[in-house]
DNA sequence: ATCGAAGAAGTTGTTATACAAATTGGTGTT
DNA sequence: AACACCAATTTGTATAACAACTTCTTCGAT
């Protein structure tokens, strides 16, 4: 076994057990590095990997920390490396997109409160009113995390973020069908919102994944043109 | 910007632009330090968190090469971590799994093939003819990655393989409840099966969400007796 | 007594050097 | 052609030293 796994495996094996707890400061790594038998070097590579993974924290001058773990946080560390997927991965991710994207509206209809239709609303009026591309990416962007934070699941929530981001990359609003493509979105939207007014989870559901849909096949039509900046 | 993150978006960046291409082999270390301008142990520190998250692989003595960046490798990074969540991240991503496991069986209603039915016959036969807990439990696993895998889309299939390990750490098919769930399991998988076998998508993600929201409810129940070994 | 500045101690960040361990390619022998 | 061997290259590991930052204590002024 190398050090690096010794390392690894050490910490998380601390984690496991419940030696350290989230929120936990972790000894110095003068300490971990007696404790568990290897050099600095070793035992910094080990605290960097599971701090790409979102299990561990740094900060300069203080010491590393557990995070909080929850599904959402670890879910999120996937974000630094979706945008370096071509895009044959990227269409897999958004058929993903769609069973999460329905699922999340069916939930948001069981919990949306009066005050969270009003503040859906008052996103769409606002996209509805830009033509701006940027704009409007923004606003569609927030209209859907919304409602995927609205549906009470952390770590749908994460995963939908992790998808999205990737999905901005390719801004289907700069195209030559950016027109056609608004009076479609926002239509997709309001039906959206209409199945959450209604308290109907087959008409929420159905129409975020009917609007999914409609966003890839974009996607894959305008695929040549959209695949811009990877960011 | 730190000397890490120097490295970290210097290696990231030759990936984007596409200097790098999967299977490429990264410059030798003593290159990239100079090429980005930190010292040796910096940059391994970035190659390790690039690599924890799937994106490069080292290899001693030859080199480190850039993975076959796609969506399923990516998500499989997650499963070094997940199994350090807590109960309540669990119960979230079973309802995660619940709608992916029924759209992963409706896709697979349409790509199935009869060989493949007769696999996952012959999977049930064995499943349903055994006691023992871990064969149980293995040919569970089985049972539900083929469909995955069957379903053809390798994200779905890895996001359910890195839910799916961490169930698997609640051994439910060894509490006192384990012939009531061995009998409910079985009759859940015979109708998935059953739905794949007259191609109809709706039954078979319906019976993949209930034999999924089953055994949540046999964990929620089972909690305290389940959470046995975390690893 | 309270507040603030200064500093000491502890911790992570970064670099440099040296050597061990593994792979790779070539070389020469059979 | 096959094999063993050696040399060069590359990553793995350890150690040392110092810089940068944080935290807490101490001390002094108000």
């Amino acid at each position: 076994m190398s050090a690096l796994d010794t390392a690894v495996h050490g910490l998380r094996a601390l984690i496991a057990e419940g030696t350290l707890r989230p929120g936990d400061r972790l000894p110095s790594e003068g300490e971990l590095c007696e404790h568990l038998g290897v050099s600095r070097g070793s035992l910094r590579e080990g605290i960097r990997m599971l701090s790409a993974l979102g299990v561990l924290e740094t900060r300069h001058g203080s010491g590393s920390y557990v995070s909080d773990l929850n599904a959402g946080d670890l879910i999120g560390s996937l974000s630094l490396t979706v945008g370096l997927l071509p895009l044959e991965s990227i269409l897999e991710l958004y058929e993903l997109r769609r069973a999460l994207e329905a699922h999340a509206a069916a939930l948001a209809t069981a919990r949306i409160s009066p005050d969270e239709i009003a503040e859906l609303e008052a996103i769409l009026v606002e996209l509805e009113g830009t033509v701006d591309d940027g704009e409007q990416s923004a606003l569609d962007h927030r209209f859907h995390m919304r409602v995927a934070e609205i549906a009470g699941n952390s770590a749908l929530a994460s995963l939908l973020a992790v998808f999205r981001a990737r999905s901005r990359a390719y801004r289907i609003f700069r195209t030559e069908s950016a027109a056609e493509i608004k009076v479609l979105s926002d239509a997709g939207h309001r039906s959206i919102l209409r199945g959450l007014q209604s308290r109907d989870p087959v008409a929420a559901s159905s129409a975020a994944a009917g609007h999914v849909a409609q966003t890839e096949y974009w996607l894959r039509k305008l695929q040549p043109d959209a695949i811009g900046l990877t960011d």
